[in-house]
DNA sequence: ATCCTGGGTTCAGTGAATGAACTGACGCGC
DNA sequence: GCGCGTCAGTTCATTCACTGAACCCAGGAT
């Protein structure tokens, strides 16, 4: 967002969390942390942003505590980003929103759909499993390619997800 | 958001929804919409935000089918902007972001906080009602200044919260 | 010694947000 | 009829964030 991300007169817990997780891209940044991606090439080819935009989104969400920046070679060195507990809180929000925007706004043919490992039931709209009847963590869940699929994106991530994948799991790689 | 608001590679719902309600300034607008905000100076007075971008925030809303513009005045000629049943549908979202913020970037004093108006209990951090246990309609939900309310604001929506008020209800005038 | 890869930073150009000023339709009091 | 106030915008110069391309650097690989 352009010109003071932050709105200051907002005496309110969404425009504190807006500050932190509602400019540009950084909802996108997010999914992706969910889906499994956790290095810097990998969010820069599936989401098409430029990088310094994206380092600029990693840093401030690193510094908000909601990813952790973690070493995971020193040579060469290579750091990975990864939800902390406060970041996968914010699953139900990003699930709920993409399954408003396939509703409403996608046509209805869903990209992608999610499933509960355990029990293979596909997940309601709230993002709870019909037959275990609880919401279901982001470890418990299976991302699936949908109708909607683009197959023409040859992208890592793109090329990962075509395979049914549990969340919060590496990409391969 | 500049330049370009939308994400044309991701083939995604969170991404469509994101082009809708994802720009600066659009979800506080929804929140004040579920509070009962419904007239172009409330809007204004309340979210502090420059006239131009309401009126273009408004504008795109109606237009993605999210509030409805409807003129309840002929002389003079006034227009009231009310969420439709697929804005409704964003209430879990926008509570939960709030609750989130709350938690983890208010230093923990609410603002306000949310009651099941039938039962009176608080809602938990879902939207849902700890006694009803189920998920609480904005319809059936009345919000209370919390601890943490800026009592310094004089603009008409922030007096009018100082006092339970149901969701989605008009704010007086 | 040179190339390649991963993970950035720098920088000019663009376009969205900002805030103040202006517009226009109408109601009201005189 | 005339001025004043309100509401809902639009216009406009300025400011600042996003964009995309170029550049940088460390550490293998050749």
């Amino acid at each position: 967002m352009a010109l003071g991300k932050d709105y200051p007169g907002q005496d309110c817990g969404l425009a504190r969390a807006l500050e932190v997780i509602g400019e540009r891209w950084t909802m996108l940044v997010l999914r992706d942390a969910f889906y499994g991606v956790r290095r810097f090439g990998d969010f820069l080819a599936h989401l098409e942003l430029p990088r310094a935009v994206l380092a600029d989104r990693l840093a401030a969400l690193v510094d908000a505590g909601v990813l952790e920046k973690r070493r995971y070679s020193d040579a060469p060195p290579r750091d990975e980003y990864l939800l902390t507990a406060v970041g996968r809180e914010l699953w139900p929000m990003v699930y709920m929103l993409g399954q408003w925007g396939n509703r409403h706004l996608s046509g209805s043919r869903p990209f992608r759909v999610f499933h509960h490992s355990t029990c293979g039931r596909r997940l309601d709209r709230t993002g709870s499993c019909p037959a275990c009847d609880r919401a279901v963590p982001p470890t418990e869940i299976e991302i699936r390619p949908g109708p909607g699929a683009d197959p023409t994106r040859t992208d890592p991530v793109s090329v990962a997800l075509r395979t049914p994948h549990r969340l919060l799991t590496p990409l391969s790689t």
